[in-house]
DNA sequence: AATTCGGGGGT
DNA sequence: ACCCCAGAATT
């Protein structure tokens, strides 16, 4: 048996959270906009990423890339550059791909139909429903964590399935202004309606919230069983050429697709052996060179692994870097011009770069 | 249905 | 330490 709101009750749930959102509501960089694309991009950088991290990546990325167009044109590289540091680097790659389909199939405008939405690269449920609801005004719905979190508690029902949270939301939200209340719900998961300690004597919402009557809303949802992150060891090889001006050190780009796709990095290899580096090193780019000592090692979690990554120096390169290899020499200032992944940022500190 | 994909801020 | 975030794609 599903799991609903009486109309009476939906309602007061309206009225309440966007009476409450309408004076609690951080002024946010998207919030002064409807443009299409800056919500599609706020949305994309906004996925599993919070707010405050976000806000100068969203302002960068729009000096750099104004419009939808400039996207499409843009080199690949130069967009993962922008999105360096911010994670989830398919976002940046969907993201372009999208732009193209965009300016290809319509005309340069965002669509509005949610099946045309769906298909692009990038966008899924949750990005659909923000898109059509926020920027274009329709009565679409949103479940993000923070939804899910506020319904599973106005309803204390610890665990909802997605399909039936989906439709609660569908039921929720309002044709009058889907924009401020979508907004509103997860504002409100954000700002009062938190995984701990939420804020119930300050929420609109606790006189019809189930899981404030209970006295322990924090117990819901339940929680997710969480993996822990897998422990594995990587090598990476700091190889210079040259010196003083001519100082230039070695960088590859890694494969497009997987972890930390088209991001640039030392040489580098599983394990902790500085031979399996040299032989790696070889035969992804024609060169050779010696192990030297360790220069460090870097620590380093990703939400399903911990990497502790072993940092040595090598010299004495010898041999031609093999024509398109996905390798370069770079100078120290080229370095700021690659895209670099938090980690490889880390590791290159820890080398005096 | 599970797993893979980053990084960081709050507690 | 642990939690989890304005999720989507892949397997």
């Amino acid at each position: 048996m599903p799991t609903s709101f009486p109309r009476a009750r939906r309602d007061l749930i309206r009225r309440q959270l966007l009476a409450w959102y309408r004076s609690a509501q951080r002024d946010l960089p998207w919030r002064r906009t409807r443009d299409p694309y800056r919500i599609w991009l706020s949305e994309t950088m906004l996925q599993q990423t919070r707010v405050d991290s976000v806000i100068p990546y969203y302002e960068r990325f729009l000096e750099r890339f104004p419009d939808v167009q400039a996207l499409a044109l843009a080199d690949e590289q130069d967009v993962l550059r922008a999105w360096s540091g911010l994670g989830y680097y398919a976002r940046a790659r969907n993201l372009k791909r999208a732009a193209e389909c965009i300016v290809r199939d319509h005309a340069g405008e965002l669509p509005r139909a949610a099946e045309q939405l769906a298909a692009l690269p990038g966008v899924g449920p949750y990005t659909v429903g923000a898109i059509r609801s926020i920027a274009f005004g329709e009565r679409a719905a949103v479940v993000d964590g923070n939804v899910a979190r506020v319904l599973s508690r106005l309803l204390a029902a610890p665990e909802l399935a997605p399909a039936h949270l989906w439709r609660i939301a569908e039921e929720l939200v309002p044709r009058a202004a889907p924009d401020q209340f979508n907004q509103a719900l997860m504002e409100l998961g954000a700002l009062l309606c938190v995984p701990r300690s939420p804020a119930c004597p300050r929420c609109p919402l606790s006189g019809c919230c189930a899981a404030y009557a209970t006295g322990r809303p924090e117990d819901y949802p339940a929680p997710l069983p969480k993996p822990k992150p897998r422990e594995v060891e990587a090598i990476s090889g700091l190889l210079e050429r040259g010196n003083g001006r001519q100082r230039a050190l070695l960088l590859l780009r890694r494969p497009s697709k997987g972890l930390l796709g088209g991001l640039w990095e030392l040489p580098s290899v599983a394990g902790d052996r500085p031979e399996a580096l040299l032989a790696s090193l070889h035969e992804r780019t024609g060169l050779r060179a010696r192990a030297q000592g360790e220069l460090g090692r870097v620590r380093h979690i990703f939400s399903h692994r911990a990497l502790t990554l072993r940092v040595v120096r090598l010299s004495r390169p010898s041999g031609r870097l093999r024509p398109g290899s996905d390798a370069r020499w770079c100078s120290p200032s080229e370095l700021q011009g690659l895209p670099l992944s938090a980690l490889m940022k880390k590791t290159l500190r820890l080398a005096k770069y």
